[in-house]
RNA sequence: GGGGGCAUAGCUCAGCUGGUUAGAGCACCUGCCUUACAAGCAGGGGGUCAUAGGUUCGAGUCCUAUUGUCCCCACCA
């Protein structure tokens, strides 16, 4: 900063330069020490397919603050940082780019299809991590991990077989969610509703015994070829003859049963159900319980199998087409009826899933729910915004088993093997070649994990878990996880019963949820509305400083934020504000020896900011130990630009131009608060704060390893807060009035004050004059009112400020009945209050005695204003 | 069907365990280029805190109901 004072502050060369010199230093590397409490984080890996978004500008600003506040305090802090293969989404990309070369995965091959995979990791994995170093991160980089990294692998082998042996992981023939478009089985978590238009077709299968027909409807009636029973409540009168006798399923001519289950409503529809196992996920549970045949007639893309007939080889929708035409030339066809209805899509590519019967992976989740639910409920972990918590149990108290295998290349393949032989099932962590039974071949599953089962992981297996290593003994568990809400299932639970099981630890202490960055108007940023924005062009165009501030304020935790440009740029002006707060005390330091510590002798208003400085630092340590970022932000800011800026600056103006020994010493208070405050501000406004701390006297290397400022009661000024009050509450009022007149501030004026106490008044009476624009002052007991002149009446004092030909009579008069008025209803409120017994016998003391005192100041003021009256020949 | 968020100034939002006169930014009005900053300074207008009850000496804050709005979970074929 020296070399340049640019008047405006211009964050792009200054951010560059700071984060090297950050890098430099190496202070983001956090090691063992057992001298130092640990604190860590585990950042929210991003998908290597990713750029930065918003979401993630908010989700590591808020860690970044963290990081960098408990450094300050002298925490060994580690925030790791790493990403996610992101197994499906990824496959997904790199698909869609072969498909653009005129290729397929299958054509590539497995291993070539990985090698492609490797690179485009190599090419876009690091991309993300860069742009949060535009962000001001301070990650300990040289621990970046990947999800698929050698240590991370090994940490998915070992919990997989270690389930695997606890029973806890198998695999079984069960209902899945399959996405026709990704060619996989996805988990329930996975599965989005939408709500969609639909029709109903209701159908009647005649029974078999030639005594009629039974009527139902279906949404999906390209299932019908896989029906292999109707379904009924046992206790519908209307079927009751019907229950046990057999309908022949029309187009195909199979004879299926009619079962009795609780599962069917009896006033939906017609109370009869067709049911396919194989297709909905409901049916199974009723072919499950019935003993029924299951008859998958779906191919992977939808279309129709083998088991479909003549059917067979058209597409789903296809099929449909031909099969209600059909159904209708026979007569089966009842109606149509329209229908809005909410159908499970993919949450990757929103293609609509096909519930589908096929062999896949489990995990388990019955054992593992309980303790992840006790933890919370024990308080061993916090949950930030607590309402989250019921969000969370609700989830594990109806959760189903997990299905972890996907149908894809890119990822942690499954450690199975199956004996060509023997037909052996080998789960292990080293790979194997030969049947440990039979020495048959093994070949090994094709599958690959769903890619949050090795996220699970993260927070011990980026520590060295399955290792016992110093760090993770050191690290672990970690102190705080900040994900938004909307991967409390995929991630956040995962991770506590994971931790649990695995380590018998919890994983963080407190999940701190922010909520999403919503548009200006409020909308969900997407693709399709192209309403997002790009944080990397927020911050060439404000600096980051800027946008991390934007981001923290004016928003509570776990509720969405909505982007607003315009908060952006009053972040980015307050910046500037304090870069000029800078410039001026430069313009008054340089070329004296400024010692880095307050003076002997504290004025009037130095022990004021002082004091001011001590209480904001005591609340905003407190709003930063309960996560409330935004509350703890918005004080520093009012702090430095109200405090320190508007009232400060402009008292030092009169002392920095009286004696040298005056100015030596406001000097040292001006240059002691604000490189305190640049401490407070540091973690919110990283760059800027070390900017102008490196260019003021200081002591140590760096503000990013400054010790956190502390709350001292040696700096508590109570009596200066209260003088200071008076002084300011009169500088005000006198502005007030002569702006009311329109007095330019070039036209100075004489003012006199009546005060019992002139102490404080005398004390700043050069203050005073400056910042009331006044020609003289003098303080007494009474003066006699003139004409031409007006009053200022204030809590503590009244003063006349002789205003000549300015002054029109008639409105003074009118403008002091009016604060008369206001005067006389706050006393009257205070008196009632005073009056009132209830009041006075259970309000607590200090309540009561802060109201006293008001109103000992209400009636002063009173007595004031009847006297500027009075002087006006009006009586009251 | 179940659960939750939000509703406070024209706009976007704070307001922590109920406590004296409800705040900020932006916008608006007035006056200022006052030797750090016009991305600024000084001053000002603007809110019956969604509605109706209740608890309390005291309610924006706690309870109940209602309305509007957004979201999550479940998924009746």
């Amino acid at each position: 900063m020296s070399s340049e004072f640019s008047k405006a502050y211009e964050p792009n060369e200054v951010e560059k330069r700071i984060y090297e010199f950050w890098m430099q230093g190496g202070w983001f590397h956090a090691s063992v020490d057992p001298e130092k409490k640990p604190y860590s984080i585990a950042i929210p890996p991003p998908n290597i397919t990713g750029q930065l978004h918003i979401g993630h500008a908010l989700d590591n600003t808020l860690q970044d603050i963290l990081i960098r506040w408990r450094r300050m305090q002298g925490y060994s802090a580690l925030w790791v940082p790493g990403t996610d293969h992101a197994s499906i989404a990824t496959e997904a990309r790199i698909v869609k780019a072969l498909r653009e070369e005129g290729t397929t995965k299958e054509e590539l091959g497995r291993e070539g299809f990985l090698q492609r995979a490797w690179a485009w990791k190599e090419q876009y994995g690091g991309r993300i991590l860069e742009q949060l170093k535009l962000l001001g991160s301070s990650c300990d980089w040289d621990r970046t991990r990947f999800t698929m990294d050698e240590g991370c692998s090994k940490a998915v082998r070992h919990v997989f077989v270690k389930l695997y042996n606890e029973g806890l992981i198998y695999r079984g023939e069960r209902i899945i969610n399959w996405c026709p478009s990704c060619h996989t089985a996805i988990s329930d978590a996975e599965v989005e509703f939408e709500e969609k238009e639909g029709s109903f077709w209701h159908l009647r299968y005649p029974l078999s015994d030639g005594s009629g027909y039974i009527q139902l409807a279906t949404t999906r009636p390209e299932t019908m070829l896989g029906d292999t029973a109707v379904a009924v409540h046992p206790d519908d009168p209307r079927y009751q003859t019907l229950i046990g006798k057999t309908v022949l399923l029309p187009l195909v001519g199979r004879e299926i049963p009619i079962v009795a289950d609780e599962y069917v409503e009896m006033d939906f529809g017609t109370g009869a159900v067709k049911i396919t196992p194989a297709h909905d996920p409901n049916d199974f549970e009723v072919g499950c319980r019935h003993d029924l045949p299951v008859i998958n007639v779906m191919n992977e893309d939808g279309s129709i199998n083998e088991n479909g007939g003549k059917y067979c080889g058209l597409s789903g929708l296809e099929a449909r087409k031909q099969i209600v035409q059909d159904l209708e030339a026979g007569g089966y066809l009842v109606k149509i009826e329209p229908i809005k209805h909410n159908v499970g899509t993919c949450s990757r590519c929103h293609t609509v899933v096909e519930p589908r019967v096929s062999t896949q992976w489990f995990v388990k989740m019955a054992p593992l729910a309980g303790p992840a639910m006790d933890a919370v409920r024990e308080k061993k972990i916090d949950i930030i915004p607590e309402r989250l918590e019921k969000v969370y149990f609700n989830w594990l108290e109806n959760i189903k088993d997990w299905c972890i295998s996907r149908q894809l290349w890119w990822g942690h393949r499954i450690p199975a093997w199956y004996c060509e032989d023997c037909g052996e099932t080998v789960v292990s962590e080293e790979d194997v070649t030969v049947c440990p039974h039979c020495g048959g071949k093994l070949h090994q599953d094709e599958d690959t994990l769903d890619t949050w089962f090795s996220s699970a992981l993260w927070p011990f297996a980026t520590l060295g878990w399955p290792e016992d290593t110093e760090d993770l003994r050191y690290f672990f568990p970690t102190s705080v996880v900040v994900p938004g809400y909307d991967i409390i299932f995929f991630w956040v639970v995962r991770m506590v019963f994971s931790s649990l099981k695995h380590t018998g630890q919890i994983p963080f202490e407190t999940v701190f949820f922010h909520g999403l960055v919503r548009d200006a108007q409020g909308r969900k940023m997407s693709k399709s509305l192209d309403n997002g924005i790009d944080p990397v062009e927020v911050i060439e165009q404000y600096g980051a400083d800027a946008l991390r501030f934007m981001l923290v304020t004016g928003n509570t935790p776990g509720n969405d934020l909505r982007f607003s440009e315009e908060r952006v740029a009053a972040s980015r002006n307050f910046a500037n504000k304090l870069w000029n707060a800078a410039r001026f005390i430069h313009m008054n330091i340089d070329g004296h020896e400024v010692p880095c510590v307050l003076p002997e002798r504290l004025t009037l208003e130095d022990q004021w900011i002082v004091s001011r400085f001590n209480s904001v630092t005591r609340e905003v340590t407190e709003n930063l130990e309960k996560f409330e970022l935004g509350l703890a932000a918005s004080k520093v800011y009012d702090f430095l630009w109200s405090d320190f800026c508007d009232w400060y600056i402009e008292l030092a103006k009169v002392r920095l131009s009286a004696s040298e020994s005056e100015a030596a010493a406001v000097r040292q208070v001006l240059v002691w608060v604000l490189t305190q405050t640049l401490a407070l501000l540091h973690p919110f406004m990283p760059f800027i704060t070390e900017e102008i701390w490196q260019s003021l006297p200081h002591v140590g290397d760096a503000l990013i390893v400054a010790p956190w400022p502390v709350y001292k009661e040696v700096r508590h000024f109570p009596e200066a807060e209260a003088e200071m009050t008076k002084v300011m509450e009169l500088i005000t009022a006198v502005r007030t009035r002569r702006s009311e007149m329109n007095v330019p501030p070039s036209k100075k004026a004489h003012l006199s004050i009546e005060t019992s106490d002139p102490t404080p008044f005398e004390t700043e009476r050069e203050a005073i004059q400056r910042l009331a624009y006044l020609s003289g002052l003098q303080t007494g007991e009474q003066f006699e009112q003139t004409r031409g002149t007006v009053t200022v009446v204030t809590a503590a004092c009244k003063g006349y400020l002789p205003m000549e030909e300015l002054v029109d009579r008639t409105a003074e008069v009118a403008r002091l009945n009016k604060e008369l008025d206001g005067a006389l209803k706050q006393l009257q409120n205070v008196e009632n209050k005073l009056a009132n017994e209830t009041f006075m016998s259970k309000a607590p003391q200090n309540v009561i005695d802060g109201v006293k005192a008001n109103g000992e100041k209400l009636a002063e003021k009173v007595r004031m204003i009847r006297e500027s009256l009075k002087a006006f020949g009006e009586e009251r």
